[in-house]
DNA sequence: CTAGGGTTAG
């Protein structure tokens, strides 16, 4: 009787078989529909009964309609537009109708319809919102962050005396915990009389989440006095406190408290054990709690690879990757991320190309972010421009990382004006679109244009944060603009309530030092409340060399050690100094304590991509497959330039080095004009050539791409650690200001 | 018919 023409053939129950027969009508009993409806497994079989009931007329009886639609609502979020359409044939729905469909909506991709829904339970129904329907609207306010939709819920729930109910209250910490509004949601917590367990754990976790894993601690103390039993959620929240405390005695103490109270461990529970093990740097205990696990996901998995990245142990984290299940995207997200934030841009993008290769599975926005830092970071100009066409023919929206990502790519790369373009394309932008902007063009040298895009941030109301002023502090200081620094940073506090870190201060000083106030400078780190960070000292120091204070950057040196002992970089500026300053006895006195001491300066290594590929030199390389080609047309770059009359700034050699000619030959191996030289040959001579170096040019380098821009009549964009450096026709748009 | 939990991105 089964047939494939029969559309309720496939209803996988039959207590009744005659009844699945629809076109049988006769011996459909209507008391068996609502059996039916409970075991309707998908949105079909839904759709079939539907019709079914149509054709019996059971649909016009509304409680065996209002049965159908609960079906559909609470069925699959798919089935939703669906149990709206049989809503709407309800003629007056009741309470309890109105709040399943705002349930469904509020846990659905949709959350706002929730909102709207219960607007319109208000205005058009003569029913008025009972305990029941709170909980649903609030977490329909949670759910779309809207603080003042929320407030104004809370206002009703007063007005109507539910304040005191345990379900809202709950509802409502959640709410404000979420949003980050932890006064408010303390507030409606210590209002409940008879706190429950969840009033308990949405709390804490609510600490946990806002940042401040310390109260949260405090509060499962209190919850302990007071006599309420931890449960499973409860050891969630105290874990992940733990975990962002670094606290790794507490959250030993806590996985012995759920083991010795038989709290029974499920897998979110194991993998906040992990995950607290891996935060605390203990990859021993984790690596034995994730052997012991029989069940583990995919935030398993990528907590154990995110874990050793961490630490450094890429070989683990790879070995992780390639047993686990890969299907997830996520996996890989864990590992093209970990390598891009630990400074390893190669190896996420050789994971990046792998995974194209994988049919089964796609980036994701989270992948092309991070895959869009590594770029950024290499200076991989091809394959960025290669995710963003990517990106446009997926037909994926630029949501506001992506979107920072594109922008900080482009700028890194050279290509300021692409940054713009995807800037101005976009609707909206939040405080890290903005901020990566001010950035771009701070690092371009464009120094007014980054202050009146801060202006123009401010009319769309989008508060600055941190970064932001580091980016705008960054800009002030590559274009010179001392007064208008010293405004921004004075406004920070008392006009924007960004309290200045270290990184500001840092900034601060070397706008100050770079104009020469240096006097100003040291008095500005003498009045720091907080310890000067290294970075302070290093920024001082970089003045220093600038005027060639010997002094002064002696002092400066010395205090930077004490705060970072092994910092190379400060051997290195101050040997620049005594370089500049011709004292070659020191020099040569801080390389052999440099020596004795085990630091080695970090090796210069510039980069250029060419038809995508990225080849990078050091210094005197001689790797490269045209080595001879590049060191011969080094020669001829050489003999040209110096037939212009130029000398050779040998200041800028950090060795000493006896012979005359050993000092020039020296700064002509940097890798800079390696990877220059490799351009000219291989680079279309319309195209400019783009150049990514991981220290500061430095000075002889600087003039020599000066002369090469005007030589050659070639751009060469480099951008060194600090800046780019744009030399066209002789010139660099610092202005000689770096 | 109600509320709370773990990983990956700037």
């Amino acid at each position: 009787m089964a047939t494939l023409g029969n559309p309720l053939a496939s209803v996988p129950i039959s207590s009744n078989p005659t009844i699945l027969t629809a076109n049988n009508e006769q011996k459909s009993n209507p008391s068996t529909v609502p059996i039916l409806i409970d075991k309707c497994a998908n949105k079909k079989h839904l759709k079939q009964l539907h019709a079914h009931m149509l054709r019996t007329g059971l649909f016009f009886d509304p409680p065996s309609a209002t049965k159908l639609f609960t079906a559909c609502a609470l069925s699959s979020p798919s089935s939703l537009d669906y149990a709206c359409k049989v809503f709407d044939q309800i003629p007056r729905p009741n309470l309890y109708t109105w709040n399943t469909l705002i349930r469904a909506f509020a846990s659905s991709p949709k959350p706002i319809q929730g909102l709207l829904v219960f607007i319109q339970m208000l205005h058009e129904s003569q029913r008025f919102p009972n305990s029941y329907t709170f909980p649903f609207v609030i977490k329909a306010a949670t759910e779309v962050s809207s603080l003042l939709a929320g407030q104004a819920i809370h206002g009703m729930v007063m007005k109507a005396s539910f304040g005191s109910d345990l379900f809202i209250s709950n509802s409502l910490i959640h709410f404000y915990s979420s949003l980050g509004d932890l006064d408010s949601a303390y507030l409606v917590f210590s209002k409940i009389v008879e706190k429950d367990i969840v009033s308990w754990n949405s709390m804490i976790s609510g600490f946990v989440q806002g940042g401040s894993p310390e109260e949260a601690l405090q509060l499962f103390k209190r919850m302990k006095m007071e006599n309420a039993r931890p449960n499973r959620v409860t050891m969630v929240g105290v874990l992940s406190a733990c975990a962002k405390r670094i606290d790794l005695e507490f959250g030993r103490w806590a996985c012995d408290y759920i083991e010795r109270n038989g709290i029974d461990i499920n897998l979110i529970l194991s993998n906040a054990m992990l995950d607290m093990y891996v935060k605390c740097g203990s990859l021993e205990d984790a690596r034995r709690l994730f052997d012991k696990m029989e069940e583990k996901d995919i935030v398993s998995w990528t907590t154990m690879i995110d874990g050793y990245a961490k630490v450094g142990d890429y070989d683990a984290a790879r070995r992780v990757f390639d047993v686990m299940p890969r299907e997830d995207i996520t996996a890989w997200n864990a590992l093209i991320s970990s390598y891009q934030q630990n400074g390893k841009p190669k190896e996420a993008l050789a994971i990046f190309r792998e995974l194209q290769l994988n049919k089964n599975t796609k980036p994701n926005e989270v992948t092309l972010a991070s895959t869009l830092a590594a770029c950024a970071q290499l200076g991989a100009m091809d394959l960025g421009g290669w995710i963003h066409v990517y990106i446009k023919k997926q037909g994926i929206k630029l949501n506001f990382h992506i979107t920072t990502s594109l922008i900080d790519m482009y700028s890194k790369c050279g290509h300021l004006e692409k940054a713009l373009e995807v800037f101005y394309s976009v609707e909206r932008r939040d405080v890290f679109v903005w901020s990566a902007m001010i950035a771009g063009l701070a690092m371009h040298g464009h120094g007014r244009a980054a202050i009146d895009l801060f202006s123009k941030m401010q009319e769309t109301k989008v508060k600055p944060n941190a970064v932001t002023f580091t980016n705008l502090l960054c800009a002030c200081s590559h274009s010179g603009l001392v007064d208008e620094g010293r405004l921004f940073f004075n406004q920070m506090r008392p006009v924007y309530g960004v309290v200045p870190g270290s990184k500001h201060y840092a900034c601060m000083v070397d706008i100050l030092g770079r104009a020469g106030c240096l006097e100003e400078a040291v008095e500005l780190i003498e009045k720091m409340p907080i310890v000067p960070s290294a970075s302070v000292w290093g920024a001082l120091l970089g003045a220093c060399r600038i005027y060639g204070n010997v002094e002064l950057a002696e002092m400066a040196c010395s205090r930077l050690l004490e705060t970072d002992s092994n910092n190379h970089g400060a051997y290195v500026l101050l040997s620049n100094i005594y370089a500049k300053a011709g004292k070659w006895d020191c020099v040569s006195r801080l390389r052999q304590h440099m020596k004795v001491s085990g630091l080695e300066k970090e090796p210069g290594c510039s980069s250029i991509e060419v038809n995508g590929i990225i080849h990078e030199f050091l210094v005197g390389d001689n790797s490269h497959p045209l080595s001879t080609e590049i060191y011969s047309k080094l020669d001829e770059i050489v003999a040209r330039i110096k037939s212009t009359g130029y000398v050779s700034d040998e200041s800028h050699l950090l060795q000493f080095v006896e012979e005359e000619y050993m000092k020039e030959h020296a700064l002509n191996l940097h890798s800079e004009k390696l990877a220059i030289a490799y351009g000219l040959i291989r680079m279309e001579p319309s195209q400019p050539i783009r150049i990514v170096k991981n220290l500061r040019v430095c000075g002889d380098c600087h003039s020599v791409a000066k002369i090469i821009s005007k030589l050659y009549n070639r751009d060469i964009l480099l951008r060194d650690r600090y800046r780019f450096h744009h030399f066209s026709g002789g010139n660099c748009s610092c202005m000689d200001y770096w």
